[in-house]
DNA sequence: ATAGGGTTAG
């Protein structure tokens, strides 16, 4: 902004009078402010030329206050109180402010007064409305809007339908958000963009691909946008046919100009397994901003190099990109993954540097990295001293911890946490129970088990699922009834004999090991790794076939495979997202297969 | 262009 801050001093300097219409025009400048402080000094160029009660110059100051990165609605409402009568246009810039903001609920606040003063909502209040019901997944506030919306005839509007759409999947319910979709004669692109995010993001990827089907086949064009969703439906499959498929989609329409579909890309990569293309789209990037760092970062982290992805990190920080919560996310993760404790606190502590406020998810890396690395009681001293209340996934996690460490105490204590929060959870139950088992507690065995049935709690069991031959196998936690789950358990029994004898436990602490994937951990996991295959191959697998998951998964998820299967053998809980990344085929075929 | 809009990957 060295340019504006020189075009600033000249017409803040005396008796200079604002020329309207040019580029010197402090109005003209407003869009182009990068930080609360310019935008403040245009408001101050603003207050001298006498412009500050002119409702149309606030209602650019207040767009210019909620414009990234220099987001104050502090500041946006100090502005509009001086209003004294604000219209519906300066209501609807204060209401988009708030949907995007920390507090979307006041957006809904606000309009309370809109209807209080006898304003009309209009075309561009009910999108504003429905984002900040979305955002704050106020699903009866959003109904309201509906209603009203219909009353107002706006229910049809181009603006109003993608916002209805998104308000009723972002609070969870995508059938309603479909009857909505349904009802629309002709929705736009963005309308149809609207419902395949809306399928996506609710874990219901054919539904995804469906839509996105009808909108080909329609006279509509995709966009940049509905490949985002499309990809993210695609890593959701685990497919990498069709991950593939769509990247040649992309390229041939011209989509992959975009940052946004690369970063997308990189991502569908790393989670169907191929690391390789992940990298490789990647080193095409032109330019690479945070969320393509990121994406680089977390998907060199999730397959176990650790190493690498904090090498990425600096890299990163080298050519000048700044970090974000998410960055700290995929290096926290990486540093946990890899027994890098001490870099972990590290880079944990220096998120201040960059002024990210550590969310709940950060603190729940911090657990894991301190908790699996075996300082169960500094885990412990962590949650404790959260500014935040921790959440019974926080607790969660050192309880997993705890059982991999084998600390029976600790866990008793753990779990009381647990329950004051939320004791419905049978994975909890489970896990305690084998503690007490492995240490022939059984009377606490029994109490456990008596304390679930009288509570009803239900035991969801986990699942991983093995694609050979484009044929899914699907195993269920504590079910034997796969043809081949008794040929799995003898050689992952052979598997777990062995690595007893180079000194490891049979445990969930196998994941820790198992996710190391570098230096001198490396051959030996690849070794087990061909163990691993020999044990896939029991699956009506002739010798020399090509095994999908083994084979593109590479060292580390292999071992992630391993060890599902392990945890699965030792009936332990399965994280969910695991479930997530493997889930891909359905009876033998893609389940895309009925679209491409 | 001339006060304000929808869908968005990590």
């Amino acid at each position: 902004m060295a340019n504006s801050a020189l075009q600033l001093t000249h017409l803040c300097s005396p008796n200079s009078a604002i020329p309207h219409e040019t580029s010197l025009s402090p109005l003209y400048l407003l869009p182009r402010c990068s930080s609360l402080r310019e935008t403040k000094q245009i408001q101050a160029a603003i207050v001298k030329s006498q412009l500050q009660h002119d409702i149309s110059v606030v209602t650019k100051l207040i767009n210019s206050c909620t414009a990234n990165p220099s987001f104050s609605m502090d500041h946006a409402r100090r502005l509009f109180d001086r209003i004294p009568q604000p219209d519906i246009i300066l209501f609807n810039t204060m209401a988009r402010g708030y949907a995007r903001s920390h507090y979307p609920v006041r957006a809904v606040a606000l309009f309370v007064r809109v209807l209080d003063l006898g304003l009309h909502p209009d075309d561009y209040t009910f999108p504003s409305l429905l984002k900040a019901c979305a955002n704050a997944k106020a699903i009866g506030e959003g109904k309201q809007l509906h209603c009203l919306a219909i009353k107002n005839g706006l229910l049809l509007n181009v603006f109003v339908n993608p916002t209805l759409i998104n308000m009723y999947s972002e609070c969870g319910d995508v059938d309603a958000a479909s009857r909505v979709f349904d009802k629309i004669l002709e929705p736009c692109v963005v309308t149809y963009n609207s419902m395949i995010t809306g399928y996506t993001r609710n874990s219901r990827p054919n539904e995804a691909f469906a839509l996105f089907r009808e909108l080909q086949v329609s006279n509509l064009k995709p966009t940049y946008v509905t490949m985002l969703s499309v990809l993210s439906s695609c890593a959701l499959l685990g497919s990498l046919d069709l991950g593939k498929w769509i990247h040649e989609y992309i390229s041939k329409n011209g989509f992959d100009e975009y940052v946004k579909v690369n970063t997308a890309l990189i991502d569908m990569y790393a989670k169907c397994g191929s690391l390789d293309d992940a990298v490789s789209v990647f080193e095409k990037m032109r330019f690479r901003d945070t969320q393509a760092w990121s994406a680089i970062v977390v998907a060199y982290a999730t397959h176990g190099h650790g190493s690498k992805a904090i090498s990425m990190f600096e890299e990163m920080k080298r050519s000048g990109v700044q970090p974000d919560e998410i960055t700290f996310l995929g290096i926290l993760y990486a540093c946990s993954h890899t027994g890098l404790v001490d870099e972990g606190c590290k880079y944990f502590h220096s998120m201040v540097d960059y002024r990210i406020v550590p969310s709940i998810k950060h603190y729940g890396c911090m657990v894991d990295l301190l908790g699996r690395a075996g300082h169960l009681d500094e885990a412990f001293l962590f949650i404790k001293d959260l500014p935040i209340n921790p959440t019974p996934i926080l607790w969660r996690t050192l309880l997993s911890a705890c059982s991999s460490h084998g600390n029976v105490e600790l866990a008793k204590h753990v779990i009381e946490r647990i329950f004051e929060l939320d004791d419905s959870h049978g994975g909890d139950y489970v896990i305690l129970s084998n503690m007490f088992a492995r240490s022939g507690r059984w009377e606490d065995v029994n109490n456990l088990r008596k304390m679930m049935k009288d509570r009803r709690v239900v035991k969801v069991p986990g699942c991983s699922s093995v694609e050979v031959d484009n044929v899914v196998h699907e195993f269920f936690s504590g079910d034997g009834t796969h043809s081949e789950s008794r040929g799995l358990h003898r050689v992952l029994d052979d598997l777990v004999k062995e690595l007893k004898l180079v000194g490891y436990v049979p445990d969930t602490s196998l994941v820790v090991h198992a996710e190391m994937g570098e230096d001198e951990k490396e051959a030996t996991l690849r070794y087990h790794s061909e163990k691993l295959a020999i044990g896939f191959g029991l699956i009506n697998t002739p010798p020399g076939t090509t095994i999908r998951v083994v084979k593109n998964l590479r060292v580390c998820a292999d071992c992630h495979s391993a060890a599902k299967l392990i945890s699965m053998i030792f009936g332990r809980q399965i994280i969910l997202r695991d479930l997530q990344r493997f889930h891909h085929f359905k009876n033998g075929k893609c389940s895309c297969g009925d679209y491409w």
